[in-house]
RNA sequence: CGGGGCGUGGCGCAGCCUGGUAGCGCGCUUGUUUUGGGUACAAGAGGCCCCCGGUUCGAAUCCGGGCGCCCCGACCA
């Protein structure tokens, strides 16, 4: 992509509204641009990253067994009137009238939904066990958006939601889903950290949050140093291996100040005492039969009887998680994005636009990344572009200068580090492809 | 939902108290300049001053109502 001709609206100055970090960075850095309280639209830079987490969550919940389908964003109110939620949801929810005036509303989440279409589809209990979930957008209307897309009102969110025909095969699905989620966190390049939550709007007795931590985060998080250890791409979901990394998340003392228990935390060795600050990017739920039962959604078991599923629900804040993570990793000059959710990879900036030599070199080069590149080919000033890709946040700055262009040279910076390194172009390309 | 604040070119703001030609910086356009950390000079373009109503010879400014947005607190992926 040329900057030249890209929609990617960056700011010199940051917008009277914009009070945090993340969200500062995502108007500047042109991701995102506010429609209304807490409702965004996303630009082609926001929507590449968005987009970025999306497939690295859709991968991971394929690995765990789950499978994607889509649910619509408009509900019926009936169908929450079954599980009693339409009026104990309250005034978050977005109530709409249609033209008949039927009511209608804006999920805020999909539990009903995705029971009334297992009811429909699923008979026998050889039909289960089911794990499905979409990436969808949500709406809660919040009484006060605010942090940009942190707590917006629409957010886009990956909610899966488990059934079983007992409790031991609920708990595996939650395992599973635990795993899937510290696989995910890891491969976007965070650290996340489980932590036993309540079961609030939900329902049921089986819950964990994850945060990620950030400085800015809005609550405190005490936790054993050696979740900064783990490694949860090395586990698969063999039945010892899962049972194995399960356990190991969930002994290890994590908890939000809320929750801190001062027992347990004096009984960690001071050297693994961790305290900082955590934004929740996802919430994994157990709740047993609470809407098979209200709903009326059983299969026939192998003795014929009844039988009512085990259910469980999953969440992960999307859209969130692109504010989250910009709080996590950003530094005065703008973003640092983690390699594998990066809009563009690497940033080429022809510091001489106009030098038949430094264009030759950018032009390849641009060949060559691709959709994975953005090109500052404007007719633009140095400084103006190293201070445009730092706060854009490419890993790799390829800098292309008169001075080494002459000999074949590039310098390469990386971002989060700011090591520059001079080197020539082919080595360059073979560093940024790691 | 309680408390506070703000709506003036794309962005950041001044002007409002004390009514009378709508201003500054950045950005944008053109030219020159500069050429490794947001360069400098010059010339331009760009405005329902949030909306409706009232007061007045005259309203960005005063008064009334509405809408939008932000911040603090209680609540939430």
């Amino acid at each position: 992509m040329r900057l030249s001709q890209s929609l990617i609206p960056t700011l010199k100055e940051t917008p009277a509204e914009a009070q945090i970090a993340s969200h500062r960075l995502m108007l500047r850095a042109g991701l995102v641009r506010q429609m209304a309280s807490g409702i965004y639209a996303w630009l082609p830079a926001g929507l590449k990253v968005l987009n970025k987490i999306a497939q690295i969550v859709r991968e991971e919940q394929d690995a765990a067994g789950a499978q994607e389908l889509l649910m619509p964003t408009i509900q019926s109110a009936d169908l929450w009137r079954e599980s009693g939620r339409y009026d104990a949801y309250g005034k978050e929810m977005l109530r709409i009238t249609d033209r008949h005036e039927r009511a209608l509303l804006y999920g805020p989440t999909n539990e009903e939904m995705i029971t009334a279409i297992l009811r429909d589809t699923t008979k026998s209990y050889r039909d289960l066990p089911q794990i499905p979930y979409h990436i969808q957008w949500k709406f809660r209307d919040e009484v006060r958006p605010r942090f940009g897309v942190l707590r917006g009102r629409e957010f886009l969110m990956k909610d899966a939601y488990s059934f079983d025909l007992d409790y031991a095969g609920a708990l595996l699905s939650y395992k599973k889903m635990m795993l899937a989620y510290m696989r995910t966190f890891q491969r976007i390049g965070i650290t996340a950290i489980p932590m036993r939550a309540d079961t609030g709007q939900i329902g049921g007795d089986l819950s964990h949050e994850f945060h990620i931590l950030a400085p800015t985060g809005e609550s405190g998080v005490f936790y054993d140093a050696e979740f900064e250890a783990g490694d949860a791409l090395g586990v698969g979901y063999e039945p010892a291996l899962l049972e194995d990394f399960y356990e190991s998340m969930t002994t290890k003392y994590a908890a939000t100040d809320e929750k801190h228990d001062l027992g347990a935390w004096a009984a960690i060795p001071d050297e693994r005492k961790r305290e900082g600050r955590g934004i929740e990017v996802g919430q994994i739920f157990y709740f047993g039969k609470k809407y098979s039962e209200t709903m009326n959604y059983s299969v026939i078991g192998p003795d014929g009887a009844k039988l009512f599923p085990e259910m469980g629900s999953y969440g992960i804040g999307v859209s969130r998680l692109v504010g989250a993570i910009i709080e996590a990793r950003h530094d005065e000059a703008g973003i640092i994005w983690p390699d594998a959710i990066a809009p563009f990879r690497v940033g080429i900036l022809n510091l001489r636009q106009g030098d038949a030599v430094t264009g030759e070199i950018c032009e390849s080069l641009h060949t060559m990344f691709g959709a994975d590149c953005l090109y500052d080919d404007r007719e633009e000033r140095a400084g103006a572009k190293f201070a445009e890709a730092d706060l854009m946040g490419h890993p790799w700055q390829i800098i292309v200068g008169p001075r080494g262009a002459a000999n074949g040279q590039v310098e390469l910076k990386r971002r989060a580090t700011g090591e520059r390194f001079e080197l020539p172009v082919a080595e360059a390309i073979a560093k940024v492809r790691g």
